[in-house]
DNA sequence: GAAAAAAATTGAACACTGTTCAATTTTGTT
DNA sequence: AACAAAATTGAACAGTGTTCAATTTTTTTC
């Protein structure tokens, strides 16, 4: 192994083993064995487990931003934010080991903040809806517009921790793709009222 | 202490812990400490720690839905929906730290699943708002109703994770009632719509 | 009541965490 | 080749959840 990339050769390895094994999997001493290196240096590399868990967590969510970011010009202003909610579900579908962590993560985080370089991701993805949230709702003013897309984003965005786990399936029959959808269109169609007032 | 309520005396100290401490103070040494009873007594009482934990979560929802059944007959249909997150969102406020553990928990739990006895809870809570629904929504048929609910609650349920910490702060000045209300009301608006179409 | 049987309680011990740091090995410099 | 500096190592520490033989307490039986 490549030894002048101890740390991407160790951020490799440890994505493989959170997506084929899941996130509880990842440990300090399970990351030694299946990369080959110390556990001394895995902590001389990245200081300790938190913040290779963030650095996880920000990849993630740069390939989220990566996957949305392709269909910034695509259709009409609504098309692009069902588009995107689609998008949204799919990648959560096919990475859910890893999306899982990036909701599981404040456990271990002592002050139980997002990071600023974890916070950079989720704002860059936000402004990424705002551009069609400013097309769909030119009547509503700025701040109120971010309000509102603050708020149905985190909702999205919490509420897809659902579409981790089997968590939902005692609980409802619904599909859990039409979950986040039901949630967009409603809120997209309460929106639209609302900006008539 | 009372010998005869060895259960009782443990789950009574182990929430005083979880208020005054934190979800992750909890261990079975320190509840063995604050409680006088040895580890040993404590996993003749329960098991293992996550029943334990799984017994302070429904706690914590029975508390919930006392408080929410109050408003049963409370004002009109929709003005009850609006006292309902009220109430669900005071309540939040007010027991962070229990709250936290029942969003957290199922990350020490093996098969990711609510248990059949946890997961009663929530169904007594979202049959309660049901009946608000219903007088709301004469329109739409039983099915549709009730997906439009669990959408609605389970958003509500899942974004409230965030009023237990200060992870929002960073992200957004947005108050953090203001941000259920928001979501609750528009979401309504959506649904007037949509029933007509 | 005393003796025997049953049940409940205990805490040391096990396997697992994250983390540290003196000793070792490797690398770079003179 | 000899020295200095840096990087790597893994045994050791403190903390988890959990177990179970030994002890203590309670109950039953005579």
């Amino acid at each position: 192994m490549n030894k002048d990339n101890i740390q991407e050769n160790l951020v490799n390895k440890g994505r493989e083993l959170i997506q084929e094994k899941g996130a509880e999997f990842l440990t300090a001493r399970k990351l030694s064995d299946a990369s080959g290196y110390s556990v001394g240096t895995i902590y001389n590399q990245f200081g300790n487990m938190d913040n290779f868990i963030l650095i996880q967590n920000y990849l993630t969510l740069d390939a989220l931003y990566a996957r949305l970011a392709k269909l910034r010009a695509a259709g009409t202003a609504y098309q692009r934010l069902n588009l995107y909610t689609q998008e949204f579900i799919d990648f959560v579908l096919e990475n859910k080991n890893l999306w899982f962590l990036v909701h599981n993560f404040h456990l271990h985080n002592n002050n139980r903040r997002f990071s600023k370089i974890y916070l950079r991701r989720v704002v860059q993805i936000t402004q990424l809806v705002e551009s069609a949230f400013k097309a769909l709702f030119p009547n509503i003013p700025l701040p109120e517009r971010i309000l509102s897309l603050q708020v149905l984003w985190l909702s999205l965005f919490s509420l897809s921790a659902f579409l981790t786990t089997d968590t939902l399936d005692s609980f409802s029959k619904i599909n859990k793709r039409s979950l986040c959808e039901l949630l967009l269109n409603t809120y997209l169609a309460g929106m639209k009222v609302l900006e008539k007032l």
